[in-house]
RNA sequence: GCCCAAGUGGCGGAAUAGGUAGACGCACAGGACUUAAAAUCCUGCGAGAUUUAAACCUCGUGCCGGUUCAAGUCCGGCCUUGGGCACCA
C-alpha cells in the first residue's frame, strides 16, 4: 500500500470537507485544545514540535468523535530577533523570510495530518493582528500600566539590543551567546510587579500541572518579611528588608547596594570617597549575573565615617557596600547577621567583622546556623535582650510587633518578579504606538490610526549606537502630535516577541474580527483554553506574561475570566539518538520530513507518542520507529482475516471493551505510550485468531484513528464504511471490561508460591480452599501453622504462617 | 546553594488505590518459509544455584535503614543524572 498516496488523499478530503472547522456558538459541548504556536524558523519543523502536536491532535480527534465541538487552532509567532537575524544573514526582508518559513511549516504540518482548523490561522506579524497588540498596549498605557524609565539594562553588544532579565539568564545573551553587559537606556516598561500577588492567587483558578504552578510561584518569588527603619549616627535613616527579623540582635554590619540611591545621598559624609566611588564604578561594569555568581569572593568596601544604629539595642555598627546587594530589589540595603546567614558569614570573615550568635542550638564558629535549620528545630533566642528564651517562631512575631508598635517597622512582602521591560531596539517587532511631542511629551496614537505599520524599507539592520533601525527612517519617525498638531517623533523601539504570544489564544476564538481583538461572545462561548500544551522552557515566562496580560484585560473588563487557561501541561524533549539535546553542531538532528518520506506520517505519529513517557525527555531511536512501522503493516494485514460474520467476535469482547476504556483514559491522561501498547495487544489478539469480523476490525481502526488517522481511514473505507471522522467513538461496557476467569497469585508469607484460576468475584472461602490445594503452597506450609489468610478480591492471596515448633 | 523531576533487563519503557516486577516495543539468539535475501511466522531472552530436563529455589526496581501479611510504590537518611532559579536578604 502506498502511504504517500493515501496520506495525500485523506488530507485533501479533510480540507475539502472542512472536517476540523470549529463553529462558534455550536450547541454541542465544546473543548479548546491549544499547542504553543511555533516561531517559524528557517530550519523547519522539529521532531519535538511533532510530539506535542500529535499528542494534542489525538485528543482533538478523539473528542470530535465523542461529539465535541473542538477548537484546535494553529498560527505563527513570527516577530522577534531570530526572524530578524535569519533575514539579515540570508539577505532577505524578514517579511519575506517569514512568509517562506510559514509556507514550509504549514506544508510540513499538513503532511503530518494534524487536524488544525486552518480557517483560524494568523501570524502575529499580520497587521490585522498586531493592530490589536498595539491597541492593547495603548490600554496598558491609558491605565497607567506602561511607563518609560531610564534603567540599567542588559545589553547584548553583538545583537545590539536590550534583553529582559529573563532573556539574559546566565549573563549570556539567549540568542547569540555573547556576554551581556550593563547599559543605561530609556525603556518602555509594563507594571507587572503590580500583579505579583494577583498572579500568585490566580493559580487557584487554574488546573496547571503541579510543577507548572510551582514554576510560576518560584518566578514570582514572594517572600514575607519586615521592613525596618535604621537610623544613621548623626542624622538620616534608611530601611532594610528582612525575612529573619528574629536575628536582629545579631546584626554586626549593614550592607548597601553600590548601585543604589542611598549611597549617593550619603556620599558627602563618606570619608573614603575615592575607595567607595571606585567600588561603585567597578560594580556598574558587572551584570547582575556576575554580581550574583556564587563562587566568587565576597567583594565590598567599608564606608568610613558613617555608622548605623541597631534599633533594638542602640548598638552602633559599620556600613559596607557589597555588590551582592542589588539596588532594585527590596530596599537596596540589608542587615547582616553573620552567625545566621552563610553569605553574611563569608563576608564577615573576608572583611574581618565580629559575629554575635543569637539563636541557641548549634555552634557558629565554622559555619552560619541558618534559617532552614533553626526553624526546623525551633531553637531559642540568646543574646537578645528581653526576647531571650523565646522560640524562633515566637520571637519572629514578638519582635515584629515591638518594632511595628514603635512605628519603625512594617510587615511587607517582597517579590522577585520585576516590571516587564517592553522595549526592543529592533526592526522586526510591533512598533510601539507612542509619539514624543516636544510640547506635550509622550502622547499615545489615536486608536483609529492603528495599525501603525512597519515601514517597507530595505535597511533594517540595527544601528551602531543601539538605536532601533526605525530611528534611521526619518519619513517614518517624523509625524504630527495627535494632541497639539505640532511636529513630533514616533517611538522607534518595538515590542518584544512575548507581546504577540501573550494573547494569541484569545484571537483564535474570534480570528477575523475587525471591530475588536475578540468579541466577548466568542470568548464567553469558548471560555478558558481547556488544555494547553507546550515545552517546559515556556512554562515560566511565556505563561506568566500571558497570564499577566489576561489579568489586566480582565480588570478593565475586556475578557470574561481573570485566567483564560485552565490546564497547562508540558511535554518532554525529543533528544538525539545519542541521548543529547538535538543541535546542528552535534549533527544529531532528525528531520521529520525524511521520516515522513521513508516511513509515512502515521508511523512517525505513532512512534513519537510511543517512544516514552510523554512528560519526560526521550531519545530518538530509528530501530524503535521501525517497530511502529511493523505495527502499521500488521494492521493492514489483519484486513485479510475478515470473515463474513456479523457483529463482534464473542471471545474478543472483554479485550475490546478493555481497550476502548484504556485508550480513552490514557489519551486524556497523557498516557499515549500505554494507549498504543494496548492497541498492539488488541491487534495481537486479532492476529492469533483464524478470522475476525468486520466490526472487530473497524473497532481497532477507530481506536487507532486519533493517533494514525490516514491509514485507518483508508482501511475503513476499503471495507465499506463511512469515514471514521464522520462516525462516533465506541462506547465500552464497564461490566465487560473484566474477564470472567483469571489467574491470581498465591503467596506464603509474602512470597509467591503458586497461581490459581478463579472466577470474577469468587467466594473468599472457595478461593482459600483452592489456594491451599496447590501442591507448592502445601509444601511451603509444611511444619507451619496458618496465622492469617489475606484475600484481596480479584488480586492476590497471602497466607501468613509461622513454624509450629 | 535552593527548588523540581527522574534513577526498573542489552535498550525505550509498563506496573489505577501498597497486592504475581519487567506489559508493549526494540535489539539479540535459535528455528520455519525461501535457490537466496527481504518480509512474515514460531521459540527463547533480569542474574544466579541445582538438575538429563522441568518443576523448584535464591537474589533482583540507584544505596542504607524503617513501616506492613505484602514495598518499584509509603516513611527517614544518602548518592547520581537531568531541568529550573540563583548572593532575593
Amino acid at each position: 500500500m502506498n502511504f504517500k498516496v493515501i496520506e495525500k488523499k485523506w488530507q485533501d478530503y479533510w480540507d475539502e470537507k472542512e472536517t476540523f472547522k470549529a463553529n462558534n456558538g455550536d450547541k454541542k459541548k465544546h473543548y479548546y485544545i491549544l499547542v504553543e504556536f511555533p516561531y517559524p524558523s528557517g530550519s523547519g519543523l522539529h521532531v519535538g514540535h511533532v510530539r506535542g502536536y500529535t499528542a494534542q491532535d489525538a485528543i482533538a480527534r478523539m473528542m470530535r468523535l465523542q461529539g465535541y465541538n473542538v477548537l484546535y487552532p494553529m498560527g505563527w509567532d513570527a516577530f522577534g530577533a531570530p526572524a530578524e537575524q535569519y533575514a539579515i544573514k540570508n539577505h532577505i526582508h524578514p517579511k519575506e523570510a517569514v512568509k517562506e518559513n510559514i509556507k514550509t511549516f504549514k506544508a510540513q504540518m499538513k503532511s503530518l495530518g494534524f487536524s488544525f482548523d486552518w480557517s483560524r490561522e494568523f501570524s502575529t506579524t499580520d497587521p490585522e493582528y498586531y493592530k490589536w497588540t498595539q491597541w492593547q498596549f495603548l490600554e496598558f498605557y491609558k491605565h497607567g500600566m506602561a511607563y518609560k524609565e531610564t534603567i540599567p539594562v542588559n545589553w547584548c553588544p553583538t545583537c545590539k539590543s536590550v534583553l529582559s532579565n529573563e532573556d539574559a539568564a546566565g549573563g549570556v545573551c539567549e540568542r547569540c551567546g555573547s556576554k551581556v553587559v550593563q547599559k543605561k537606556k530609556s525603556q518602555w516598561m509594563l507594571k507587572m510587579s503590580d500583579y505579583s500577588e494577583s498572579l500568585l492567587k490566580g493559580l487557584d483558578d487554574t488546573n496547571f500541572a503541579p510543577k507548572v504552578k510551582l514554576g510560576q510561584i518560584n518566578w514570582i518569588g514572594k517572600s514575607e518579611g519586615v521592613e525596618v527603619d535604621i537610623d544613621i549616627v548623626g542624622g538620616g535613616k534608611f530601611s532594610i528588608f528582612t525575612t529573619c527579623i528574629e536575628t536582629i540582635y545579631g546584626i554586626t554590619f549593614f550592607v548597601l547596594a553600590p548601585d543604589g540611591k542611598l549611597i549617593q545621598e550619603l556620599m558627602p559624609r563618606v570619608e573614603n570617597k575615592k575607595e567607595v566611588e571606585d567600588y561603585i564604578k567597578e560594580t556598574l561594569t558587572k551584570s547582575n549575573m556576575d554580581r550574583t555568581e556564587l563562587n566568587k569572593g565576597k567583594t565590598g568596601v567599608l564606608v568610613k565615617g558613617i555608622k548605623a544604629i541597631n534599633p533594638v539595642n542602640g548598638k552602633e555598627v559599620p556600613i559596607f557596600l557589597g555588590d551582592f546587594v542589588l539596588g532594585d530589589y527590596g530596599t537596596g540595603a540589608v542587615m547582616a547577621v553573620p552567625s545566621h546567614d552563610q553569605r553574611d558569614f563569608e563576608y564577615a570573615i573576608e572583611h574581618n567583622i565580629e559575629m554575635i550568635q543569637v539563636i541557641d542550638g548549634k555552634d557558629t564558629k565554622e559555619k552560619a546556623y541558618e534559617k532552614g535549620e533553626y526553624l526546623e528545630s525551633n531553637s531559642h533566642l540568646i543574646n537578645s535582650g528581653d526576647f531571650n528564651g523565646l522560640t524562633v517562631l515566637e520571637a519572629k512575631e514578638k519582635i515584629t510587633d515591638y518594632l511595628v508598635k514603635k512605628g519603625i517597622a512594617r510587615k511587607t512582602n517582597n517579590y522577585k518578579m520585576r516590571d516587564w521591560i517592553f522595549s526592543r531596539q529592533r526592526f522586526w517587532g510591533e512598533p510601539i504606538p507612542m509619539i514624543n511631542c516636544p510640547k506635550c511629551g509622550w502622547v499615545p496614537m489615536d486608536e483609529k490610526d492603528l495599525p501603525l505599520l512597519l515601514p517597507d524599507v530595505a535597511e533594517y539592520e540595527p544601528t551602531e549606537d543601539g538605536e532601533s533601525p526605525l530611528a534611521n527612517i526619518t519619513e517614518w519617525v517624523n509625524c504630527k502630535c495627535p494632541k497639539c498638531g505640532g511636529d513630533a517623533k514616533r517611538e522607534t523601539d518595538t515590542m518584544p516577541n512575548w507581546a504577540g504570544s501573550s494573547w494569541y489564544f484569545l484571537r483564535f476564538m474570534d480570528p477575523n474580527n475587525d471591530k475588536e481583538f475578540a468579541s466577548m461572545d466568542a470568548m464567553k462561548y469558548w471560555g478558558k483554553v481547556d488544555w494547553y500544551n507546550g515545552g517546559m522552557e515556556h512554562t515560566a515566562r511565556h505563561l506568566l506574561y500571558a497570564r499577566f496580560w489576561v489579568q489586566f484585560l480582565y480588570n478593565i473588563g475586556l475578557v470574561p475570566n481573570s485566567e483564560m487557561i485552565w490546564t497547562r501541561v508540558s511535554h518532554g524533549m525529543v533528544l538525539g539518538p545519542d541521548n543529547q539535546k538535538m543541535s546542528k553542531s552535534k549533527g544529531n538532528v532528525i528531520n521529520p520530513d525524511d521520516i515522513v518520506k521513508e516511513y509515512g506520517a502515521d508511523t512517525l505519529r505513532i512512534y513519537e507518542l510511543f517512544m516514552g513517557d510523554y512528560q519526560l525527555a526521550a531519545p530518538w531511536s530509528t530501530d524503535s520507529l521501525k517497530g511502529c512501522k511493523r505495527f502499521v503493516d500488521k494492521i493492514i494485514r489483519l484486513k485479510d482475516k475478515i470473515n463474513d460474520k456479523e457483529g463482534f467476535s464473542e471471545d474478543l469482547e472483554v479485550n475490546q471493551n478493555k481497550t476502548i476504556k484504556k485508550v480513552e483514559n490514557d489519551i486524556m491522561n497523557m498516557g499515549y505510550n500505554t494507549a498504543i501498547s494496548s492497541l498492539m495487544i488488541l491487534a495481537n489478539s486479532y492476529d492469533e485468531k483464524e478470522s475476525i469480523t468486520k466490526e472487530d476490525y473497524r473497532l481497532l481502526l477507530t481506536l487507532l484513528n486519533p493517533i494514525a488517522p490516514h491509514i485507518t481511514e483508508e482501511l475503513n473505507e476499503q471495507i465499506g464504511y463511512k469515514p471514521i471522522c464522520e462516525s462516533a467513538w465506541p462506547v465500552y461496557n464497564e461490566e465487560k471490561t473484566i474477564d470472567k476467569e483469571f489467574k491470581i497469585g498465591i503467596q506464603v508469607n509474602g512470597k509467591l508460591r503458586g497461581e490459581i484460576l478463579i472466577a470474577k468475584d469468587e467466594d473468599k472461602d472457595e478461593i482459600i480452599k483452592k489456594a491451599l490445594a496447590e501442591a507448592n503452597v502445601q509444601k511451603h506450609l509444611q511444619y507451619k501453622e496458618i496465622v492469617k489468610t489475606i484475600v484481596v478480591p480479584n488480586k492476590i492471596v497471602n497466607i501468613v504462617a509461622k513454624d509450629t515448633v
